[in-house]
DNA sequence: TGTACATCAGTGAACGCGCGTTCACTGATGTAC
DNA sequence: TGTACATCAGTGAACGCGCGTTCACTGATGTAC
């Protein structure tokens, strides 16, 4: 039974670690998130953590995930069960306002090329990519699925990196919204000069 | 005169640690990006390279820099004059195919939360947004033109980002291809199963 | 053409740092009897 | 209810490492006269 006393024994120092981490992450980005620095936070010896995690990368895995599901937690929140377009555009808003909440941890999510051989992260991310097939899929007739979730998700994807590296205008959350609201927008009603827009695709896409 | 002895003097270290840099990125991620593994592998002091960069990060900036213009010698290079919507396609994957061909270098580039106040490289990423802004601006009739570039730029670094982490299938470059152009098709022909797609951005967007 | 000298690109020793990880240990907990 | 003991979460000293950066220096280059 976990006790957060200041006796010997911590109670629940795994607990204690990731939040640590996730702290670290969001005052010094990736470059603070050390071994070390997490025991300090948490107030334990520097070989403590050990008890909980195999290496730094088990830690940094373990943080990954957890962002993985408060992404998803965003996204549900914005819509429990999107159905419509306009629920999509809703939902993409939420993932850009997750990215820049969380700068840091949406980069240690996705621009660190880590081990995907870690379970805990490949199953918080597969959910996250099946949770869009699934809006996707309600919200279009269009048969092609899983180019179109490709597409959207692609798209929403680039909007937080972008943001984040601040290529786009993120003064404020509302224009930030908007600037989403409006590339989802443009996805649906882009017209090419041309009506033969593109090349057909000769080949399965998606995986 | 820079001459590539094996005098006392490089000839043209400035160039050589360049080169260094991009190569540790190519072999070991952006975690061997270190002023001394570059001087290293020049071979000359550790602290030679101080005569050539104030200190780690001008380098990296400079890498980066020089990653964005051969970026930009990707883009044209797949269409000199982009003005229809088929040509865009190429671009957009000649786009993904830089990201492909140099992850790390792609990652140092748009990833790393690096000081925006670097010279070089807020020049080279204007070049290259202000770039995409024309090939729209050719080969669409749309008005928002920055709405829709930027919806286009994010899609395109989105699916970037996507198959630098493994989330979609990039066995070949062909598939990585396909899907590209699958996914600006999409961007063309999606179809919402409601009409009035979205709800309309309220102010302006872009930057 | 030859020499003195300023310039500047390199050297190499040294600094302090924080890191990941190991190891033998010790203190607290809880369970069997 | 009390005691012996196994378990296990924590300690803290120590290791070797590579890093960025400083400093006084030295060797090569090229220019002025």
């Amino acid at each position: 039974m976990p006790q957060a006393n200041d006796s010997y024994h911590h109670g629940d120092l795994r607990a204690a670690c990731l939040r640590a981490a996730r702290e670290l992450l969001e005052e010094d980005g990736s470059a603070g998130l050390s071994l070390r620095a997490v025991a300090r936070r948490a107030g334990v010896s520097a070989t403590a953590p050990y008890r909980h995690f195999a290496d730094r990368d088990a830690l940094v895995s373990s943080v990954a995930a957890e962002g993985y599901r408060e992404l998803a937690g965003y996204l549900t929140a914005a819509h429990p069960a999107p159905a419509m377009p306009d629920d999509l555009t809703a939902v993409a808003v939420a993932y850009v306002r997750f990215a820049l909440d969380h700068p840091a941890m949406f980069r240690v999510m996705f621009a660190e090329p880590c081990d995907p051989g870690n379970e805990e992260r490949v199953e918080a991310t597969t959910v996250l990519s099946e949770y869009v097939r699934g809006i996707v899929r309600g919200a279009f007739s269009d048969a092609d699925v899983d180019a179109l979730s490709t597409t959207v998700w692609a798209l929403v994807h680039g909007l937080a990196f972008l943001h984040l590296d601040g290529k786009l205008d993120a003064s404020t959350p509302e224009v930030v919204a908007d600037q989403v609201r409006a590339a989802v927008h443009a996805l649906f009603t882009a017209s090419p000069v041309v009506s033969q827009a593109a090349t057909a695709p000769s080949g399965r896409a998606g995986a």
